[in-house]
DNA sequence: CGAGATTTTTTTGTATACAAGTTGTATTTT
DNA sequence: AAAATACAACTTGTATACAAAAAAATCTCG
């Protein structure tokens, strides 16, 4: 019907999430139910769903009696992360090659032409969620319930991490962002011609090169160990 | 401090749980706010706070204007469900053989007595509530926050399924339940040893099994992305 | 001063009243 | 009799008041 102030929840909702993708909310602050009440125009009590609702998809940690926090990240959880992100995310290509329809296949073409123009002119905010655009866009296509919530908690935290080690401080840097872009290419293409295998594929090498730009912010100059995680051989 | 009546919201949100997972609530059903108030003596704000979070873990679903409701479970639900459940659960045993603490594997045990004990002498509800705790604490084990999400989502239409599916009918289905069984009892074994790949291995045999009690439906293949690193080997 | 207890202040949790939206039913109109 | 409309009953959404808990500040006594 009438959307045209958009509902002052979904406002906060997307406020929040945007909000921590980008980390101007950091990881472990608090969240002040009071402040954010008048700042939005909304009561406490349709706020605290919304914080019960983000909490569901990770994006905050909700203790009894205590303030809402934005979810945190260890090096432990980094860890974790790469462990999980190849796998789930070449399942979700994979399904993504399946599945794509016509629409979403636009979505997703649209989605990468705004990346590319934050990469020649945007911030690394812009950067981060216009890739996270991109990578969310994927999951649409994928279509399946069961992989989605693992998926988009991975998302979130992509889009921290992005933010935290994508900021390209040396040329090597910044050809790993192009790079990525022609990766997302590369993807569109494989969507596009139904091929799931080579989806997967792309799937992992991208997830190699997210690994290799923050092993190389990590780890300074000359030390070329892997940060932790053994170099991978295994078949394409 | 005291914790003697447990707080009726974690009682709320225990017993919807476990009404969803047997299926006494069943999937499409509506729940009544007014109703379901006066039953636990709680207001309708903090009652919907729980449908949030229940919403948020996959157990509801919630529109706009209109009562909660009992998340679907549709043939293609099914489909998605037995193309992520065996690449999920695989690299969630995987990790629960390295990580496991002593105290878990334990509790495991404990899952798995009680789970026999159901086997034997119990209902499909409790049979399916204990074989859900089983699977559970094997999660737990694995610690990693990213795949928690999509395991436990597909946890709980393991259940559904199971209290579906998993009725011993005939002398063949009772032999697979006891086969089921065995099963747990070698993920124990292998968990305990620190045996990944026997571990991953039994994940894939456990669903195989899953899917062959469900032969009236045509499965897709389990879909086989490795997980991102191989050998692990790492401190707890 | 300073550690600990006590009070004040602030923040979180819950109940309730009311507004807005939805559904079902009856009545009107053709 | 069917379709459309208006109205009534009910359900969901939000604001606000109050209760309970935690945090901060003050006071007490060594």
């Amino acid at each position: 019907m009438k959307d045209e102030a958009k509902s002052r929840k979904t406002e906060l909702r997307e406020h929040l999430k945007m909000s921590i993708l980008t980390l101007r909310l950091r990881p472990g602050d608090d969240l002040d139910e009071a402040h954010l009440s008048d700042e939005f125009g909304l009561s406490r009590t349709p706020l605290r769903e919304v914080f019960r609702q983000l909490a569901g998809e990770g994006y905050l940690d909700l203790r009894k009696n205590r303030s809402a926090r934005v979810s945190e990240m260890s090096y432990t959880t980094l860890r974790d992360f790469f462990l999980a992100a190849p796998m789930v995310y070449g399942a979700i290509l994979r399904l993504a090659a399946v599945n794509a329809t016509n629409v979403q296949i636009s979505d997703l073409k649209a989605a990468q032409h705004a990346f590319k123009a934050a990469l020649h002119s945007g911030s690394a905010e812009d950067r981060a969620l216009a890739n996270n655009r991109f990578h969310d866009v994927t999951g649409e296509m994928s279509g399946n319930v069961y992989l989605l919530p693992s998926f988009n908690r991975l998302l979130i935290d992509h889009a921290r991490i992005g933010m935290t080690f994508y900021r390209p401080q040396t040329v090597e840097m910044s050809e790993n962002l192009s790079l990525a872009s022609q990766q997302h290419d590369a993807i569109i293409a494989a969507i596009e011609a139904r091929d799931e295998v080579e989806a997967a594929k792309l799937a992992e090498d991208h997830w190699n090169l997210s690994r290799d730009q923050i092993g190389m912010f990590v780890m300074p100059d000359a030390l070329d160990v892997p940060m932790g995680i053994p170099p991978l051989s295994k078949p394409a």
